[in-house]
DNA sequence: ACCTGAACACCGTTCAAGT
DNA sequence: ACCTGAACACCGTTCAAGT
């Protein structure tokens, strides 16, 4: 949505996206197959050479679209973040919107299996990413709230949520199957409760209340939470 | 400080440490090792057979002591907790206590510039980050807070301090010079300020206010704040 | 029990060459 | 301009062998 940061366009060719991938290569193309692979197989399987295999195209082909492996990451990281687009949503509500956004950046950062590797590794969310910021402050600005409290409030969600990705994507990544909430809360709270109880008294007594604060729904209300303190003026010292 | 929950010992034999690393390999001697390399080289540079270089050693000898990789990366892991010991401090009062533990282990993630690289790639801090849970929780219980306001408050705490760690972590990386606060505040500045005045009009007018959030006293506030809301007893609905 | 050497199936990347 | 092939300097890991 909006004018696109990287000059890279969608190729909208005669052919576009067949099967067996004909054409010229594209680097949005050779982004595309690569959060493919990521999507389907996980980061670490994503290698230049798998990638040019998957491509039907030698190894080096890739390196016309694409400096090196790095370059190709932070592309992969700025793809997924435009396809996200997670302001892309008409809550009406200050409130909403900005609990919406942050809801949707979590569920697209934990859906990507290295998503928050890549962050962690890359140095920033690349150019999607800083546009997601610009949103938020401008919404917050036009609420007329301070500059300083907008900053504040921006950095406590976006903290928070790479935070809860942290806490939570390692344990997706171990079992697809731990996607349902149901079922990710009961294997987190086993295991707690399955720790040597002498060693770890106080773990294995609090195994349900630390599933709980895994949920989703806790999330959801601590963003509020924290949204909702960017209404005070100036009160923290 | 306790009982190690690894088997593993320090090597307190007759000749401990010596240049060259005599004697024979131990698990902690391999780790420890590991940890060097992470810490002067970075993780990316932390390879089985440069480490076996290092040690004076074939690669293969490693494997008598380390599973694999995955392991040796787990073995690291707790070393960086057990080495750190972030409860290891006697803080009384329990509002202090509880920020000064989550100070220290916000240090130590973020002094290792692939700490948190490795606990988002592994599942879990290790035995010894359940032992941090496991203090937390008891600190939390001995004060009279009920079980899921504890579970609730040392999520919340560790989340984050994790997204603390994943917000400046990859900034710190990037320059050793950024360690200090004043001239990583100006360069934080700068980046936003410098970023096209059209395109994002709302960071490049924030950009002090964004620097002032990664304050080291801007995370200790949040804290604070965070540890406090376990006095309250049942408010969140 | 502990270590080594050679080998296998991979990596990212460079360079010269093809069309 | 775009792609290929061969090569280099690496990886983690297995297996058979040494002492």
């Amino acid at each position: 949505m909006g004018p696109q940061l990287t000059g890279a366009k969608r190729a909208l060719g005669p052919r576009d996206r067949a099967p067996g991938e004909p054409g010229p290569l594209s680097r949005d193309a050779v982004l595309a197959r690569a959060l493919d692979i990521i999507n389907l197989q996980g980061v670490e399987r994503l290698t230049l050479r798998r990638l040019a295999a998957e491509l039907g195209v030698s190894p080096m082909a890739i390196y016309r679209h694409v400096a090196n492996k790095a370059d190709l990451l932070d592309g992969v990281l700025d793809l997924l973040m435009r396809e996200a687009d997670v302001t892309a949503h008409d809550e009406e509500d200050w409130l909403d919107w900005l609990c919406e956004t942050f809801l949707r950046m979590r569920v697209t950062l934990l859906a990507q299996s290295g998503a928050l590797a890549l962050i962690v590794s890359r140095a920033s969310l690349g150019p999607q990413g800083l546009g997601v910021i610009e949103a938020v402050l401008a919404r917050l600005a036009q609420r007329g709230i301070p500059r300083f409290e907008a900053a504040r409030v921006f950095h406590h969600l976006m903290t928070y949520t790479l935070g809860s990705v942290a806490m939570l994507g390692p344990i997706l990544q171990q079992d697809p199957a731990l996607a349902d909430p149901d079922e990710r809360a009961r294997r987190i709270r086993a295991n707690f409760e399955l720790l040597p109880g002498r060693q770890f008294p106080q773990l294995t007594r609090h195994g349900a209340e630390l599933a709980a604060a895994f949920r989703d729904d806790a999330f959801a209300g601590e963003i509020r939470r924290i949204a909702k303190t960017a209404r005070i003026g100036e009160e923290n010292r």
